[in-house]
DNA sequence: GCGTCCTGACCGAATGTTCGGCCGGTTCTT
DNA sequence: AAGAACCGGCCGAACATTCGGTCAGGACGC
């Protein structure tokens, strides 16, 4: 046998983007090679020319999700509008690329607690993979901790500007992530609300619980 | 070979708790019958004496993970406080809850994707225990949702009476909620802020989000 | 002695991963 | 320009391992 007839070249992103669609109702431990491979048209050998094993395509996933908008959200966190301004602009943001990217939004809720339970390849790959792998994933936490603090920083300038209440600034943050994550749980597309409507909502009722009253 | 030398009995509370501990770092896919099982000093077999098998037990964790603080919620819905009060109290209540159980907190955000996929034993099971799967997972889904609806009446009711803002209750009702099941993913015991510290600021965040301004 | 609780041994079904090889297109050699 | 050598991408088959679940029976308390 050869390849498909005349298929398109399959590439990385494709696979990365079947993947993450279907961890997203499977879940990683649930999902089987030959799921993401029959989603491309592939076996579930031919994979493995494209990653590592099965954990490292979990955290190229990971990867691409978390780098779906942080740039324009540190460019809003740096700008020099007020942090009224700021908060607005960013949570609009968040919250519409969650709901355009449930699959990579839910990976980044759902797939977490695989991956840090995940070895790198214990089974058959050597002390190397498990090396970078562990990096790899290290520098993705620190990501991950750097994306909530550009909501946090912007929280806490507000607060010391005055121009939000005094609140606690980390659970104020999280629950505020917690609430845009969870959007790609309940969230459906064409349902009564476009994204465009959930990110108004939530716009509004953070800057209404924020608002200083005088 | 007997059982254990005179340990005490195991109820299965114990294997529920356990159960629910174990999924919480684990999840319930990468959890293995012979982990839950050693956690109670028992053997996988053993458990199939309690639990006809893996999904029913994933069943009954959530089920009781659900239990735990409905009833009390409903006291404070049914009661004839203010619905700001109401929702205060709920809120507090809800977020100490979860805190205080994490394990099944966890669960009831991580471990309803398994049970909507689990076929309830396809494998080895007849079709009854099929069908009593379903019912009992329909049940499940029926009443979370009811759950949910809980805080979305006493939302609209407050928006109705006047005591809260105009805005999308269902949106807002799952925001605060999302947030707060949240909690469980990153609340630790012992850290900078007790359960009801947390659950403090919560109360204040969405009272003074749907605070009508004048 | 009877029902409850528990156990070791075992089974069938998957799953992640490797391996050797096939195919089509590209590049090198002459 | 034509054939040879090569390579990336892909496949079928096989392997080791693991897991959920069953079964027949042993020990304990009543």
């Amino acid at each position: 046998m050869a390849r498909k007839p005349a298929d398109q070249t399959v590439d990385r992103e494709d696979i990365l983007s079947a993947a993450a669609e279907i961890f997203r109702h499977k879940g990683y431990e649930a999902t089987t090679m030959k799921d993401i491979a029959a989603k491309v048209n592939l076996t579930a050998a031919s994979l493995y020319h494209h990653f590592r094993n099965k954990d490292f395509l979990l955290l190229n996933v990971l990867e691409g999700g978390l780098d779906i908008g942080i740039a324009e959200l540190e460019n809003i966190a740096a700008s020099d509008l007020s942090n009224t301004e700021k908060l607005g602009q960013m949570i609009r943001y968040h919250v519409v690329s969650v709901a355009e990217n449930v699959e990579f939004a839910a990976a980044m809720i759902f797939e977490v607690r695989p991956l840090l339970n995940a070895s790198g390849g214990n089974r058959y790959g050597g002390a190397k993979l498990m090396e970078e792998f562990r990096a790899r994933r290290s520098r993705f936490i620190a990501r991950r901790d750097y994306f909530e603090g550009l909501f946090r920083n912007v929280l806490l300038g507000g607060i010391c500007a005055g121009e939000f209440r005094q609140v606690d600034a980390p659970t104020v943050t999280r629950a505020m992530l917690g609430g845009h994550n969870w959007v790609s749980v309940w969230y459906s597309d064409g349902g009564r609300l476009s994204a465009e409507d959930v990110a108004d909502v939530m716009v509004d009722t953070w800057l209404a619980a924020l608002r200083v009253s005088d």
